[in-house]
DNA sequence: GTTCCTGCAAACTCTTTGCACTGAG
DNA sequence: CTCAGTGCAAAGAGTTTGCAGGAAC
């Protein structure tokens, strides 16, 4: 998925933007609402255009922080009833990362971006890898045991790059999250 | 899965039941929590025996359930605790399964039984698969972004065979787990 | 004019924390 | 005798639910 645009930066570090495509996305997202039935309202555009305005992973807090600010007075639950219809038409996604709160992303069919997670336990950072990593594995469930794997749905556990150095370092205390 | 009878002995059924080293285990156990000069006490000797004497994976509320029968008026909180304190002696292990309480089991080091778990979506099963199932994304997630995996902690997460089954049969609603 | 969505309040699940007490060492 | 572990009450995070009113179609 190409990135265009004076000066955009795709994905940058601290919370990618997207770029132009924005308003491509919402309205491809909106239309499909309608087609399916659903309502278009001011509350569910806010949120898909909050998820289409970055690459991060929000959880329904966060949603709702950047909601707030397009529809003054938004509810936490509409938020979560939001990312479930959105969620059931296939337009977002969410993930579990072994602690905290789901996150919430613009569904790869929308983006192109697939891609799988991973979280620190150090220091709860979730960050992509790509999306075909878990295909032998899930080819080899799928022969064994009949599991069908969905690997995007929970996030991978471990300590990433930066912790794991603190740690080998001798650095013992640190982040909160477990 | 709910309770079974109120003044039962040994596990049976579902839940696979370990045979005569249950002793030898729980013994293990207090032996090494007196090394790390830790208090052994009732609770802990409690959820240490509950433990050992199933192959289950049980959330607190479930060790809960099974400790009070062998210490009467425990509470909610000395399970956390416990479990919290063997944890860190590395007598036990927790998995987190992107929905529901994280569940217990006695750590690999002391069963000889190490292996990864996987969760059904949509019954909520949780199933062992081997131990060396992601040893290839590990060393890949290694070598690419540094991020260090640990398996284990985290279940995999999609649909078990029979429910993968019963939706490609068109069976619509079933269980509650999402 | 229906029907679906929203806001609000309340409940619910799972887990953690503060405090006084007691039992292990 | 001392301090770590326990029970209890309360609070905390994250999420869901019931109901009344309002907006989308």
């Amino acid at each position: 998925m190409p990135d265009q645009g004076p000066g955009s930066a795709q994905r940058t570090a601290a919370g990618g933007r997207r770029g132009e495509e924005d308003n491509a996305l919402v309205a491809a997202g909106i239309a499909r609402l309608r087609a399916r039935g659903e309502r278009v309202t001011p509350a569910r555009r806010a949120v898909l255009r909050v998820l289409a305005e970055t690459s991060e992973h929000l959880s329904a807090e966060e949603v709702l922080a950047r909601a707030d600010e397009i529809v003054p007075g938004m509810h936490r639950t509409t938020v979560y009833r939001a990312v479930e219809s959105l969620g059931e038409v296939g337009l977002i996604t969410h993930v579990h990362p072994a602690h905290g709160p789901a996150v919430y992303h613009l569904a790869a069919a929308l983006t192109g971006g697939a891609h799988l997670h991973t979280r620190c336990r150090r220091c709860g950072e979730i960050a992509d890898v790509p999306a075909d990593l878990l295909d032998d594995v899930a080819a080899r469930l799928a022969a064994t045991v009949g599991f069908r794997l969905q690997p995007d749905h929970a996030a991978l556990t471990g300590l990433c790059r930066s912790c794991a150095d603190a740690r080998a370092a001798g650095d013992g205390g640190a982040a909160a999250p477990a």
